[in-house]
DNA sequence: AGCATTAATTAACCTTTGTTAACCGCTACT
DNA sequence: AGTAGCGGTTAACAAAGGTTAATTAATGCT
């Protein structure tokens, strides 16, 4: 049995007192799926709505610019989920590409086929909502540092928050991530050393 | 009647085929509510989970920052929701102040309420999951500005996008929306009519 | 209408970031 | 082992943003 099972059938279970037995028909239309470092989950222009609760590993969501660049929008770790939100909620082809950092795995399902079990199973509806709710809160919480912080303060407080990503990350998608260029990263990086990273 | 509730009647209808005359149970524990301009919604350390549909006008949130300059996280206006995310996601104390630009117009919802009505009738769910996409769907789309565009091009791009919207607005705000101080987007405002705005 | 307050602009100066390019490891590949 | 490629750093310069303060414009109030 997958982890990612059990971790979400202890959420379902929180949230709703369904007990693992009686989630079955939902995890049933799930699927493991295993991808390796540097393998790409979702090209761009993909129109297909997989939605992948990632095991283990980090997938990265970026968008070439129009000047050949790519622009990190975010990552996403064990515990959470990564899909195409062009795909899912405005049914576009992703603008972006999903691609894995490290070998990753993934308990995978269509977002077609969740949306048929939730709505024959609408008990199950507030896993959904849990996690909709979750990656609202965090894009707000994200948009308020660039509304608020500096990209030296946004650096410091992702290190702070999240140091084992940052250090399993090539600095480049962190300064892209930060809305900066990876010599700015090092720049900041630089400054903080020298002043002894108070 | 008021207009939010035949939107919102026609949302619920466009995604589940409920007419209006069967979303009486969830239209009967809304009430209408108005601001005046400058009026506080939601203060600072609130718990209240109200839930607010915009008739008419507009909604600030922003976050009072250590050193005491004010920091807009954004605008809700005319068919958007404004709501205290931190108490209704994390059942924290708001960090952000809600308050009315404009003489606001409001259909007002207690969250926990709609909580009960959507318990016992499922069927209105696709409205909140509807609303929760659309939100998130727009923070990403937001994130994506920060992390891709200068600020003179995030500016000119919601000039283009919101024309109206930052017309209503005082300039102070939107420079902090877009994460810059007033005096860098009077420069930008210069440079762009400088250049005539191509 | 007149006055007080707030918003927006401008200027001067400083700090930071962007850009381009060179350079230094480190890793992978053959 | 040798080499190509990539990630990260550094340097030099240009461009942009932050800060402070003064000025002008707009707004609100009585």
């Amino acid at each position: 049995m997958l982890q990612s099972v059990t971790t979400l059938q202890q959420i379902l279970f929180d949230l709703s007192g369904i007990l693992p037995a009686d989630a079955q028909p939902l995890f049933s239309v799930t699927r493991p799926a295993q991808l390796a470092a540097n393998a790409v989950y979702i090209p761009e222009g993909d129109r297909s709505k997989k939605l992948a609760f990632i095991e283990k590993g980090i997938i990265r969501a970026y968008r070439v610019k129009d000047n050949g660049d790519e622009a990190t929008l975010f990552l996403r770790w064990e515990g959470q989920f990564a899909a195409s939100h062009d795909t899912i909620i405005h049914s576009r082809p992703s603008r972006f590409i999903y691609r894995a950092l490290e070998d990753t795995s993934l308990l995978e399902i269509d977002y077609d086929v969740l949306e048929t079990v939730l709505k024959a199973h609408t008990e199950y509806e507030p896993l959904r909502n849990f996690f909709l709710m979750k990656m609202l809160a965090e894009s707000l919480d994200l948009i308020e540092t660039f509304v608020t912080l500096s990209p030296e303060e946004r650096y410091r407080r992702l290190v702070k928050d999240k140091f084992d990503i940052v250090n399993r990350v090539p600095d480049k998608y962190i300064a892209s991530m930060l809305g900066i260029t990876p010599v700015s990263l090092s720049r900041i990086r630089k400054r903080i050393h020298a002043r002894g990273q108070h």
